[in-house]
RNA sequence: AGGCGCGUAGCUCAGUUGGUUAGAGCGCACGACUGAUAAUCGUGAGGUCGGCAGUUCAAAUCUGCCCGUGCCUACCA
């Protein structure tokens, strides 16, 4: 007779093979359908809200691994919340102003061959939006693919005209309490975008500059041998020279006066000058200038120089001010000469100097990057392009003793890789200080908890160091920050009725209103138009971002301010943490989060960072195309991300390898459960020891799962689930009940508390997998409950049930394992000698002390072994030991153990009773 | 250059306040099973804990320096 058609194996429809990239979109059609989005909203109305808000990414080009990462981030932490019963409604949202956008589509008409400057505004800004929206709704499907739970049918951005309206009102608050000021200040200027940029804007690049050694009689000193002497310096941008306004130098240096006697042929240096320098920097300088022989005249401490004045280098050409010498802490002898020439108007250095010490700021450049054409010499040269010009006319008026040429590397902007020049402009600023913005916001840090903790420092001292938020951008795509100035005063108006007025045309008509309505419209009746000049700039796009707790945490419904928790990288310190916490406290005085957690950021599988040049780029569309969004979320969940996180083939193998584990995992159980229902279920103390202590596993494991979510350690509970599937699942449990499960009695009480114990199994591992793991999930549980409307994803993690828990049986079942595996080390010793084959050919004989033996009460312990037989005898040594004896009779034909009981080719009692009961 | 991090087996991660021979899983090698089968089980080999120096009876753990690496800031005259 063939038994094998009276084992209960396996069965399921769930396959081996996941077939995630074909799966993954069928799973989500059903979502679809379900509209589990709604339905979950409905079903945990009520229930204490969870809020992740989320930061926008900005809304241009495709998913890059950065923010695949942040987004399954954010959906694990969003899934699991939910399943603790938490109402958590994820409102994604996206950045949709800006410099990057304004400049694809002048990207696009320069190619047309139009200029930017003759399109009407509001048309430029139309197609700003609509490129903003384009890879909006591309993005969405891209997040909505990895699995990705939210409102993505009404998702917030900061270009809706409500949104537009909000922003406006929140600069409102700040230009009322007297936050917002108008001042002046050197800012990176990019002269071929014409606009200041912030810094997240600029990034370094080498770049080639033109260096000179320029001269600088002295006019007036009481060190009577300095009054026919040169002070030197040296710049790498002589185009700043005409807004010289003083030289500084450091008290501590110590500068030599010397008196040039030869020089090289064609030096510009000439013989019989006497020039100051630092000491330290003699050999340097000199023979960078051709300088042959000289010698030293006179030792000169850098206090000394005090009170000394200077004439311009020019000074006989037009530049005839006086050049004040200052001291600075600043200046160092790395470089140069030892004194540094101080433009107020083109460095923060020279502006703080010039300012304490009351210099006038010159305005020598306009927004092209041309010298005004009222300098001499120098009227409409180009700062970029004519810096040798420069030197050849100043090497002309005698006014260098050298010149070089650096490469160094130098600031330039993100989107025209054009280099930038530091320019003196009239902008708007948000102080750190007037309204204690800077103290309030630090005493908020310290209230706000984070992941990890170092996130703390990192931005307190950021906030505790920056200096006032430089708000205005001379740009397009943006929006506007609505100051009217009086044009008498240059005050700016601040009467929150104009305001209102303001903010309500923004709601109706979006911040397009505030080019296309005429100023009476907003200043009448109470001020008159013609008194008033309207600003014309754009407000910095990280105040859109900052605002969203004002428009989307505080205007939706549905959410609450403060947020449970930011998510993004950790260069969101700098960002989007930065300046909401910064626009909430100032109009506010609170944050707007409770919680800051950041993320590392994703490199190769060789710890460089990802880069076109490397080619070492991996991008999540070629996972999911290859293996699916749940490989990728495993990733995620697998990996440390308060560090930076490592990926390629080899680490997506294996994650792939470990969900293969999990995936069996599920099948196995499914497989197993084939049939049950709850006729079959009995209680918890009626079932084997065995599965008691499964039952006490599952306990333990989900109260600490259940603390590992608050503290957001995902790999902790990856680690723990997949430990648990493979060393106390698979490996033990498992491989003990097959026989059982394959050849018991199913209407026996073991095999019914064995599919009892798989059945809750399978409840708790369904749902710890769900927020990672969430299409598998879905998919293993359909193919559980066959009830497309009953998702996963709309149920909880059971509670941890007490009466599971049951210590002895823990610290017993530990001993038992331990005893367990000194048998099969034994029994893999008798393979290798080709005694057996087969466990079941062993039964192995275990001396150990009566307490051992013990454990065994109750317990069959050739289960436990999967041998056939086993016998014991006892002795008084602490580590049992074991012998392996061959099995004696013959090989059951049904459930393949070996025993006395067996004729030749028949089956054994215990089948003889099942087949019975059940087949016959 | 400065600030904040990171560097433990091929991979992903544990290593509590310094305390035996540094752990887990995967992968790998070898073996078993052929009733979880592109599965499953067993055994085994892998680490000068980035390097050097110091504190200590004792350092992966504390200190200093160096190297590599990431984010941020400044790259200045």
């Amino acid at each position: 007779m063939n038994y094998k058609q009276t084992v209960f194996l396996p069965k399921t429809e769930f396959p081996m093979k996941a077939g995630l990239p074909r799966k993954e979109p069928e799973i989500l059609k059903d979502w679809d359908e379900l509209n589990i989005y709604q339905k979950l909203r409905d079903l945990r109305k009520g229930s204490e809200k969870y809020i992740l808000h989320d930061g926008p990414p900005y809304a241009n080009g495709n998913l890059h691994m950065g923010t695949a990462l942040n987004k399954i981030l954010k959906d694990i932490i969003n899934r699991f919340q939910s399943m603790l019963g938490k109402d958590a409604n994820y409102v994604p949202g996206w950045d949709c102003h800006g410099l990057p956008i304004e400049w694809k589509i002048e990207e696009q008409y320069r190619k047309r061959g139009k200029d930017k400057d003759s399109i009407p505004i509001v048309e430029f800004r139309k197609e700003c939006r609509d490129f903003a929206k384009k890879w909006m709704d591309i993005q969405s499907q891209e997040f909505q693919r990895l699995g990705v739970c939210g409102d993505f049918f009404n998702p917030y951005t900061t270009m809706t005209y409500e949104a537009e309206a909000s922003i406006a009102n929140e600069m409102g608050k700040f230009l009322l309490n007297g936050s917002l000021y108008r001042g002046s200040k050197p800012v990176m200027w990019s002269v071929v975008e014409k606009t200041a940029l912030a810094e997240a804007e600029i990034e370094y690049e080498d770049h080639k500059s033109i260096t000179i050694y320029a001269k600088f009689p002295v006019k007036n000193s009481h060190l009577k041998e300095l009054n026919d002497a040169n002070i030197i310096i040296w710049t790498t941008t002589p185009w700043t020279i005409p807004g010289n306004r003083a030289v500084a130098y450091a008290k501590e240096i110590h500068y030599s006066l010397l008196h040039i006697l030869k020089t090289e042929e064609g030096s510009i240096a000439k013989a019989n000058q006497k020039i100051v320098i630092a000491k330290d920097l003699i050999n340097s300088v000199l023979p960078d200038c051709k300088i042959l022989e000289w010698n030293e005249i006179l030792s000169i401490e850098g206090e000394k120089f005090l009170g000394t004045i200077l004439s311009h280098p020019l000074g006989n050409f037009g530049y005839n001010h006086e050049v004040e010498m200052l001291p600075a802490d600043f200046v160092t002898v790395d470089q140069g000469t030892g004194f540094v020439h101080i433009a107020p108007g083109h460095g923060e250095d020279d502006y703080i100097l010039g300012k304490e010490h009351n210099i006038e700021v010159p305005e020598t450049l306009n927004a092209n990057g041309k010298l005004l054409d009222h300098l001499p010499l120098f009227g409409g040269m180009h700062v970029l392009r004519d810096n040798s010009k420069i030197a050849d006319i100043m090497s002309e008026k005698d006014s260098l003793i050298g010149r070089g040429e650096l490469i160094h590397s130098y600031p330039h902007s993100w989107r025209s890789k054009a280099p930038l020049v530091f320019r003196n402009t009239p902008q708007w600023f948000i102080s750190m200080d007037k309204n204690e913005l800077r103290n309030i916001a630090l005493k908020e840090i310290e209230k706000t908890k984070f992941y990890p903790p170092a996130g703390k420092q990192r931005l307190f001292s950021m906030i505790e160091n920056r200096p006032d938020w430089c708000l205005s951008r001379q740009r397009a795509w943006g929006i506007p920050i609505p100051v009217f100035i009086n044009k008498k005063t240059g005050e700016p108006l601040r009467d929150k009725i104009v305001i209102d007025r303001i903010v309500d045309a923004f709601k109706k008509k979006g911040s397009d209103a505030w080019f296309e309505t005429s100023s009476k419209d907003f200043l009448n009746p109470e001020y008159e138009a013609e008194d008033y000049n309207q600003v014309q700039d754009i407000a910095d796009v990280w105040f859109d971002s900052g605002s969203t707790h004002a428009f989307v945490l505080e205007e939706r419904s549905d959410l609450n301010s403060p947020a449970n928790l930011y998510l993004e990288g950790s260069d969101q310190h700098r960002g989007w943490f930065h300046s909401s916490l910064l626009e909430s406290v100032g109009s506010r005085g609170v944050a707007p989060f409770e919680g800051i957690l950041t993320h590392g950021f994703v490199l190769d599988d060789k710890g460089r960072k990802m880069s076109k040049s490397l080619g070492n780029t991996v991008n999540p569309q070629d996972i999911l195309r290859d293996y699916g969004a749940d490989i990728l979320r495993l990733w995620v969940a697998g990996s440390d991300y308060y560090e930076d996180l490592r990926i390629g083939p080899e680490i997506i193998k294996h994650h792939t390898d470990h969900y293969r584990r999990l995936r069996n995992t599920l099948r196995y159980l499914l497989g197993s459960l084939n049939g049950f229902n709850d006729k079959e279920k009995i209680e918890c103390s009626q079932m084997p020891q065995l599965e008691k202590w499964l039952l006490h596993r599952v306990f333990e494991i989900n109260n600490s799962i259940r603390e590992k979510i608050e503290e957001y350690q995902f790999h902790s509970i990856y680690t723990e689930i997949h430990n648990f599937c493979t060393v106390e699942l698979s490996s033990f449990y498992f491989d003990i009940r097959k026989d059982l499960l394959y050849c018991g009695d199913p209407l026996g009480m073991e095999r019914r508390g064995c599919r009892t114990a798989l059945d809750i199994l399978f409840n708790y591992l369904s749902s710890w997998l769900a927020p990672i793991l969430c299409f598998t999930a879905e998919e293993a549980w359909q193919s559980y409950v066959k009830n497309k409307e009953d998702s996963i994803h709309l149920k909880t993690i059971p509670e941890s049930n007490r009466d599971w828990s049951n210590e002895d049986l823990s610290k017993k079942w530990k001993r038992i394992r331990y005893i367990r595996s000194l048998v099969l080390l034994e029994i893999e010793e008798a393979r290798n000698k080709n005694i057996i084959k087969s466990s079941l050919q062993a039964v192995p004989k275990i001396s150990m002390t009566e307490t051992d033996k013990n454990l065994f009460d109750g317990v069959n312990a050739a289960d436990i072994f999967i041998t056939s037989d086993v016998s014991f005898i006892l002795n008084d040594v602490d580590t049992p030991s074991v012998e392996i004896h061959i099995a004696e009779g013959n090989k059951c034909e049904r459930c393949w153990k070996i025993l006395p009981e067996v004729k030749e080719e028949e089956i054994c009692n215990r089948c003889n009773d099942v087949i019975k009961r059940n087949f016959k």
